[in-house]
DNA sequence: CTGTTAGCGCATTCAT
DNA sequence: ATGAATGCGCTAACAG
């Protein structure tokens, strides 16, 4: 009895070819489904492939067809409830077109960003999308960033790099939501945020255009901006803000991630929402909805099925259609002012 | 002036040959470190690298050493608040030891989890970590389910295969769980579920368990089991529940993506937790924390970094050890239950 | 309709 | 210390 291959995998053309009784070239035509080939070999060759459970190796496709059928979305944080969506309705996307999904994260460090493109690009993926931290490209990394591999931004754009993006109107909606507040009657308004993310220093200059608008300076000291390697840091910038400030009224958040914590450290400091403070925060969750927390909702799975859309587009797109710059895809996707019952009208000092 | 190829991009080892003149295996010595070159040699291949912006094409090397470097990750839904932190451990882990990470959701669909495996499979990943929804191998898929590949099971064995797992105390939980409610004095303890997940369906066992070990009957009408494509899932678990059963005292919640609708559902009927009524879930949030609700608390993260450390350890051993069987990694975490203000003792009746 | 052949880019053995 | 040559598995152009 003829030695077997142990199992149903690491089977090849070759070892089809033979079952089959035919070349290799044959079991690529029915395989490929191209060129002609009769019935009767059709036949022997399907069999051949059930009965060997042969499957093609994609790894040697993409050898030879220059083409990996992979899409790599890269951001700071997989488990971050925002990107997690982002990445769900990607995946659903990608998935449907036949595409497989690399993920990467960067831990909100330069360096990892930078290490996880080189990476990809090596691996040969079809498109990137990629929600950057860069505030612009050193000279170093400008191949990365401006390879042949098309890179769809997601969040941010990079100064001076011309390229797709999709992202959410940060500034008009904090715009708006100042608005809202100060509507309200709030003058001091506290703003928590971390200034290492672009999305984030969009905000706040969409907070300082609101009060600039309405002939109110800003205050600095209302600001807190502080770098997101801390535990509870919610807890921490609540204080620092309070400690500062014991006059402020309403508190605006400007990450998602922080609003657990800053919700924690008020029940221990006893605030109520809103009766002592008024509370506003970026991200819709059930949460929010649950404590009536007034929010500034932004779309991630929409975002991500629209990143997803393009990143394939531009992956099909030929190569030497260099014309890139004439033709970017732009997307600002409108925010949604969610108001719930988490900020109080103020009574105008009698 | 001679052609220069347009990007950095798409250079190979020959290009650095030439450029460095010397032979494509003398490249290839310095890239991968082994053999031995001049120091002169060496330093003009280098200079070469660097000029040409030269980077392994990694599907090549995939090719040629049959090692992709990829591990994969398939689970019902990516955007999933335990499947999301489960997701970024394994991403962790894996990047730190040069892996890249393929994700694939299933929508927890049985057909779309055998495709995803047979793609990864054609993929050649070295691994796969799979929160599988089988209940038992189809024969036609016994293949893909033990292939060469090493699969680590996560969240819950299938009966007759042979692998690792790691999983939490599904079972063990729950009873802990239904104990400390019966300690309290409920009896009429509803149940919402969704017995599409294997895990869920270990922790009903928890539940009816600890009912008998105290002697008392299970009445399957406190049990909703719903498939989860419905929109508003928990309010209408919690609708049916209610209407079948006034007297029910206690809400015991099994998935943890039914837990934010219920409340919501339970804020429309103005019943007040705990007065009128007691709720403890699986998994725990800062809501949870903040809500005051008590939770049976699994570990995601560390599930996905032992998964993970287990696939690349699985990945690196030699094929031919199909000794697999006699040194199974089964790993079953404890949960933690933690105990908040949302299930009340209840008075005897008197 | 079918088989032969030549790469895709890399790692490695063998000869020098 | 170095170069030549082979093959990983697949696709596709070419020849018959």
């Amino acid at each position: 009895m003829p030695m077997m291959k142990s199992n149903g995998d690491n089977m090849t053309i070759e070892d089809v070819a033979v079952e089959a009784k035919v070349s290799r070239s044959t079991v690529g035509r029915v395989i490929g489904n191209y060129g002609s080939v009769s019935e009767n070999s059709r036949k022997r060759v399907q069999a051949a492939i059930e009965k060997l459970h042969y499957s093609p190796n994609a790894v040697a496709q993409s050898l030879r067809n220059r083409r990996t059928n992979t899409i790599a979305v890269v951001v700071g944080s997989v488990s971050n409830r925002f990107f997690s969506k982002v990445i769900g309705a990607i995946e659903n996307e990608v998935a449907n077109s036949g595409y497989s999904l690399l993920i990467c994260s960067t831990n909100e460090d330069l360096k990892t960003e930078v290490r996880h493109l080189r990476s990809l690009l090596s691996r040969r993926v079809d498109a990137v999308i990629l929600s950057s931290l860069q505030e612009s490209i050193p000279p170093s990394e400008l191949g990365l960033y401006n390879s042949e591999i098309p890179i769809i931004y997601i969040d941010s754009a990079i100064p001076n790099v011309c390229h797709d993006l999709i992202e959410s109107a940060n500034y008009e909606g904090t715009y708006e939501a100042t608005e809202y507040l100060l509507s309200l009657g709030h003058r001091k308004i506290g703003v928590l945020m971390t200034s290492l993310f672009p999305t984030v220093r969009q905000r706040v200059e969409g907070y300082r255009g609101a009060l600039a608008a309405h002939g109110m300076p800003c205050d600095e000291k209302l600001i807190v901006d502080q770098q997101p390697w801390m535990k509870n840091l919610g807890r921490q910038m609540l204080q620092e803000l309070l400690v500062l400030n014991d006059e402020v009224t309403a508190i605006l958040i400007l990450n998602n991630n922080l609003c657990d914590d800053v919700l924690l450290g008020l029940r221990d400091l006893k605030k109520r929402i809103p009766d002592d403070i008024s509370l506003m925060t970026w991200d819709d969750t059930a949460m929010n909805d649950l404590l009536g927390i007034t929010t500034i909702a932004q779309f991630p799975e929409l975002i991500g099925k629209t990143a997803a859309i393009q990143a394939i587009r531009r992956s099909q797109e030929s190569n030497n259609s260099k014309q890139k710059e004439q033709n970017l895809y732009i997307r600002t996707l409108k925010t949604e002012l969610r108001i719930r019952t988490s900020c109080k009208a103020l009574q105008p000092k009698v």
